[in-house]
RNA sequence: GGCGCUAUCGUCUAAUGGUUAGGACAAGUGGUUUUCAUCCACUAAAUCGGGGUUCGAUUCCCCGUAGCGCUACCA
């Protein structure tokens, strides 16, 4: 049974990186019929965000990953938590931490170390000077018991409490067998004697996710790249507690343009601004599943279950990519064209109402047609509300704009007129973009016009704008809203304003 | 400083012990067009450097360089 975890800690909004790391470890849970486990990681107090989980769980169920264990969204929008394995909370797994602890302390494979954290910091000073790699220097390892008795008592009388370390072995090697980057080798000498319990009760990561992963069946480990470094530490600590470790899967990390670990200092990283700010899921996870991973063909289109279907851990490349959100945006244009209309009216409301403009009092098609007008034109959703007043309110018109480049003021206006004729003596049949365009074409070639010349100040007169959709969609669209009577008074306003 | 990882167009990447090193995005040019967008065509753009192995290396090996990660009672 294939079983992976996504663990992410509670910090408050979701990193692009993290999304990746879920979504990877997602498609391969769902490639393989396996199960995927939401666990959080909370064991630094000092870094807890309220409502961070229910964040979390939100911003991927909006981009489409679900978890089967650990955390949930209820009905009712409130967190749950479900599964056999659990709590998933690793604050209230303290007692089984404690115990694991004390197991290893009675085997020796882990011991008490009462040093101050001003003896710790200036041990790594001295290395550091002496140009040493910064390394706990071992010195509550070979306590007596009666020393070690000696410690307690004077902690317990000023209420301090010692951390527990682990006896790392002093020779030999351990190595990792990496399914994304291979075999790794480390000395055990160069590992440090790392803190598996704080003073304050709490375990470290390491020793958390150790017990954790074993104890909730993980069978595949996919996390970041920067985890590698600690992954023998964790290797040893399977093989005290004598149990079967997991398979790891250690993922690229994602970089800033500049190269620089993926940050939220360089502009946007937060999941949730990206979805805020019109970009659609299917884009966001199309866009983030490349970074890293190619399925080999030249296929760049992927939906969620054509990622599940062609995910494979194996092919992922090991060089670190750059978060560039240029083909991010080619992507959700692309995703924007294929919505379905009801989807795009309802994620376009919201958008006009912040803008002041009564969606309710106008009829649904002439709503969609603007949409199907405008959704070929966005990179981003939320670039409708910049431009599209137009349609609802009389446009201003700008000083010259109305004048093809190739004409003059009374020509313009001239042309204006008899376009004014031609919509008055027009049937309410024909308000409809083909007729409009076969009709209007017509009358230009009879009256010997250049299109230009006709169709430049009308598509200016109805849209008020220098760059816009053309002048037969734009006259169908307003015919819906606004009828003859709102195209024939743009006209003229537009007039009135050569004048 | 130590340990580790990585290295193909600007970006995401493909490929191979022998190729004109392929695609996509972005860029540029041209065409279509009333404008913009779309669309179409085209152009420019890469194997980090040095050694080795080999008939032949971008591919395998070593060294260097660069970037990144880790080096906490953070995760």
């Amino acid at each position: 049974m294939i079983r992976t975890r996504f663990a992410p800690s509670p910090t408050g909004y979701v990193h692009i990186g993290s999304l990746r790391t879920a979504l990877f470890a997602f498609l391969f849970a769902r490639h393989n019929n396996g199960k995927l486990v939401l666990r959080i990681e909370d064991t630094d107090q000092n870094r807890k965000v309220e409502g961070a989980v229910e964040n979390l769980i939100q911003v991927m169920r909006a981009v489409g990953i679900n978890f089967d264990e650990g955390f949930y969204l209820k009905e009712d929008g409130s967190v749950g938590e479900r599964g056999e394995f659990g709590p998933y909370l690793q604050s209230k797994r303290l007692d089984i931490y404690h115990k694991h602890t004390e197991q290893l302390i009675a085997e020796g494979k882990a011991y008490y170390c009462f040093c101050s954290e001003a003896r710790l910091d200036e041990l790594r000073k001295e290395q550091t000077a002496l140009k040493k790699p910064p390394m706990y220097d071992r010195h509550c390892r070979s306590l007596s018991a009666a020393d070690v008795k000696k410690n307690f008592d004077e902690f317990s009388a000023s209420g301090k409490k010692p951390v527990v370390r682990f006896a790392t072995p002093l020779e030999g090697q351990t190595v990792i067998e990496d399914l994304i980057y291979g075999r790794i080798v480390y000395e055990n000498k160069i590992l440090d004697d790392q803190v598996l319990l704080k003073s304050d009760g709490f375990p470290t990561y390491h020793l958390a996710v150790v017990v954790d992963d074993h104890f909730m069946q993980i069978s595949h480990v996919i996390r970041g790249e920067e985890w590698i470094p600690s992954t023998p530490k964790h290797l040893l600590l399977y093989q005290a507690f004598c149990w079967q470790p997991p398979k790891f899967a250690h993922l690229p990390l994602t970089l800033n343009p500049d190269k620089s670990k993926l940050s939220k200092r360089q502009g946007d990283v937060a999941v949730e601004d990206f979805l805020k700010n019109g970009y659609l899921p299917e884009a966001l996870v199309n866009f983030v599943a490349f970074l890293g991973w190619n399925p080999k063909t030249e296929q760049e289109i992927f939906s969620m279950p054509e990622l599940i279907e062609q995910f494979d851990l194996g092919k992922i490349n090991k060089a670190a990519p750059i978060f560039d959100t240029n083909k991010l945006d080619w992507l959700n244009s692309h995703y924007i064209r294929g919505l379905q209309p009801e989807v795009l009216l309802a994620a376009a409301k919201p958008i006009w109402s912040e803008k002041n403009i009564a969606v309710e009092n106008y009829p649904v098609e002439f709503l969609n047609s603007i949409l199907n007008l405008e959704k070929e034109r966005l990179k981003k959703l939320s670039q409708l509300g910049e431009g599209t007043g137009y349609y609802f309110n009389q446009p201003e018109y700008e000083n010259g704009l109305l004048i093809w480049k190739k004409s003059d003021a009374a020509d313009a206006k001239a042309k204006l007129q008899k376009l004014q004729e031609f919509f008055e003596r027009l049937d309410d049949k024909e308000f409809s973009r083909d007729i409009l365009e076969t009709k209007l074409k017509k009358f230009i070639s009879e009256n010997g016009f250049d299109n230009g010349s006709v169709l430049w100040p009308l598509r200016v007169a109805l849209s008020g704008l220098e760059k816009s959709p053309g002048p037969f969609d734009l006259a169908a669209a307003l015919y819906l809203g606004h009828r003859r009577n709102g195209i024939l008074e743009r006209i003229n306003a537009a007039i009135s304003k050569l004048s």
